[in-house]
DNA sequence: TGTGTATCCTGTAGTAACTACAGATTCAAG
DNA sequence: CTTGAATCTGTAGTTACTACAGGATACACA
């Protein structure tokens, strides 16, 4: 028995995968995971094949791919003829979402800096961050 | 009758907070509103403090502060007592989860980028992008 | 007085991506 | 044979809304 045939219980997916079980599970109910087979019990089974689809998820999750898009990626790859122009749009464009957030929360962070910085001084009557919020 | 005593139904609230309709009925639901009085037959009535109330929430919305945040920060003014000290920490707090947030997308951006990049070139047989996300 | 249309009402379901059970089996080891 | 770990299904909760459906009401105009 050699490492590629290995029947794997879904534990052991989760723990090689670093997915948990539960989101194994629903990634199954979603379609983004192929249903597996099972074994007499019912028990999921899965192989090493699983393993990387599943890695290549929690990648994808790991830098922000909606399972939308993880899921444009997949059917990309299951079908074969993807070329890399597909591939790259659909990661630019996620870099450009990514991009954005950051715009914004940068401006927040600005925001809120000033006002803790006002605050922290401490030489206005009221507190200025409420007063700020509440408007005049 | 002046301006402080006007009554609004909710589509004027609506109007004057930037907060959608269905938005500021689901505000109420969560107790981050008070009940408003109601007409006879049952509609919504509000006055200047909810049109202050709710722009408050709406400019805490626009700097990420949840609505839990925002129930302790209001709170805190409703209870009357608050401290700087108290809003502070509140804000300071919140500044901190957006700062980390921020540099959570500042490395996804920097992967991202980085394989567009190398993608880009194309100076690679197979899309580089799957290649890495899936892993050798 | 009728009519149209704008506004409002309640209540439910859908969104994203999980997580957390409850209650029931089943497997493996001693 | 018993015990504890692992697995099963199915449902509900999370966050902050949004989108209806289906009905009632208000107001302007003819």
């Amino acid at each position: 028995m050699n490492e590629m045939t290995k029947s794997l219980p879904i534990g052991e997916l989760a723990r090689k995968s670093e997915v948990n079980i539960e989101t194994i599970r629903f990634y199954e109910k979603q379609g983004i995971l192929p249903d597996p087979a099972r074994t007499e019990s019912g028990r999921r089974i899965y192989d090493q094949d699983d393993v990387k689809r599943l890695s290549f998820i929690h990648r994808c999750r790991g830098l922000g791919f909606s399972l939308k898009e993880i899921e444009s990626l997949l059917s990309l790859v299951d079908d074969g003829d993807y070329t890399c122009k597909e591939v790259r749009e659909i990661t630019a464009s996620h870099a450009q979402d990514v991009k954005q957030k950051i715009s914004a929360l940068r401006k927040m962070e600005s925001v809120l800096d000033a006002m803790v910085e006002r605050c922290g001084k401490g030489d206005v009557p009221e507190c200025p961050i409420i007063e700020e919020l509440f408007g005049s």
